[in-house]
DNA sequence: ATATTAAGTTAGATCCGTCTAACAAAATAA
DNA sequence: TTATTTTGTTAGACGGATCTAACTTAATAT
């Protein structure tokens, strides 16, 4: 089984590989908090482990063995978070601290029960999709916020970024998954957008928030 | 902040000295699995954070502080417990090696909705007390059933092993917390136990179970 | 009362995950 | 194309938690 540590890497070195294409020492060292020096001997621990193939001073890829790995983690990373949210009524600004620690439980039933009494969630409370048991994860399309247009009508399909200071943001202009929107203008100097729903005719949101915001067309 | 290694010695310690009064090295090293030496050095680490008091060759002991903050682990081991039996519909043998690695969890948010949610419960589903967020227990006196008479009628009140096949024990037997129960007869040459209850009038116990189960009078 | 056994300690080793310092390779800028 | 910066590696050290081997103290059995 793989070390608390181990499992920390994996799930980072997913989330870099599917944002970025690519997994590198530097950022990984800047994601974790680490040195590069302690970067480079995990790799080829991790290496030696078959998670990962790693050749000096090149990119690092993580193997299938360790795709898999790390989806089965993040599936019981963002399982916790929907169970927080849904059946515990922790608010989404809360619950990503506390799936950091219950995602590394061992226990298929733990997982397994809170899968039935959601009903087999497929994403979390941010819109993120849940992989299955298999750590596949089901991508679907969205777009940024900040790649629409005035007058386009959406819906707020994801948010980009779990901090706590983000959703609480969000939480202060009553944004929340599922709001529908619509596009008043854009302002040409710094891209901010204004926004229409539910009870705000015109809210202002930055380039910066647009660019954490994912949208489906409505 | 302790470490989960030190958060699992300061479970265990408490444990063995509410059970038997004392704790000493070589009975630590057997229930955790670990070396003396391991065990001698961590005494050492351990009376450096002022959590026991430690002397040469003298058996050890917690300090309040030590208590304290053995009594909150123990509070969020039972409340996960709970919690697992009764919102999340696992069996009572299988809580205990989840509710082990649930209960490190730091975030004070995550149990005491846990409490709230489960409306203060003040026993685990095994009927151990769960201490108050100070860490104090407050002790409830059961006697074993095996130190009863025949003719006793009695409620079963708590069980003195989580481990899982004890559990399983019980439950082919239909034996619950709350199951009414009278002495019908004790065999003088073993000490084992016939007893009726609900729907079974009569079933033996040996006396290695009897010293197991805690009850009350009726 | 002494011999034996059990309990506890000390010293030194190992593994894991991290670090710093020094160096090497690759990418970028002049 | 050479100099500089960024990226990555190697070597060696360290703290935490564990171990084994050897020793000491305390308990027990004869």
């Amino acid at each position: 089984m793989n070390s608390l540590t181990e499992e920390n890497y994996l799930k980072v070195m997913f989330a870099m590989a599917t944002e970025t294409g690519e997994v590198n020492v530097a950022e990984l060292s800047k994601r974790m908090g680490l040195k590069m020096p302690t970067i480079t001997s995990m790799m080829k621990k991790l290496a030696d482990r078959k998670l990962v193939s790693y050749a000096p001073y090149k990119p690092v890829q993580l193997t299938d063995k360790g795709k898999k790995e790390a989806g089965i983690i993040i599936r019981k990373h963002r399982l916790t978070e929907m169970f927080l949210v849904d059946k515990m009524k922790i608010g989404w600004e809360d619950v990503h601290d506390i799936a950091e620690q219950v995602e590394h439980i061992q226990s298929p039933v733990f997982f397994d029960k809170m899968d039935e009494l959601l009903g087999h969630p497929t994403v979390d409370p941010h819109g993120s999709p849940i992989p299955d048991k298999t750590g596949k994860i089901a991508w679907k399309e969205y777009e940024k916020l900040s790649d629409c247009l005035p007058g386009d009508s959406l819906k707020l399909a994801a948010v980009l970024q779990t901090s706590s200071d983000f959703l609480k943001f969000l939480n202060a202009r009553e944004l929340r998954l599922g709001t529908k929107l619509k596009i008043k203008f854009i302002e040409p100097f710094d891209q901010s957008m204004t926004v229409s729903y539910h009870n705000h005719p015109g809210e202002v949101l930055s380039r910066l928030v647009c660019d954490r915001l994912l949208v489906e067309g409505n």
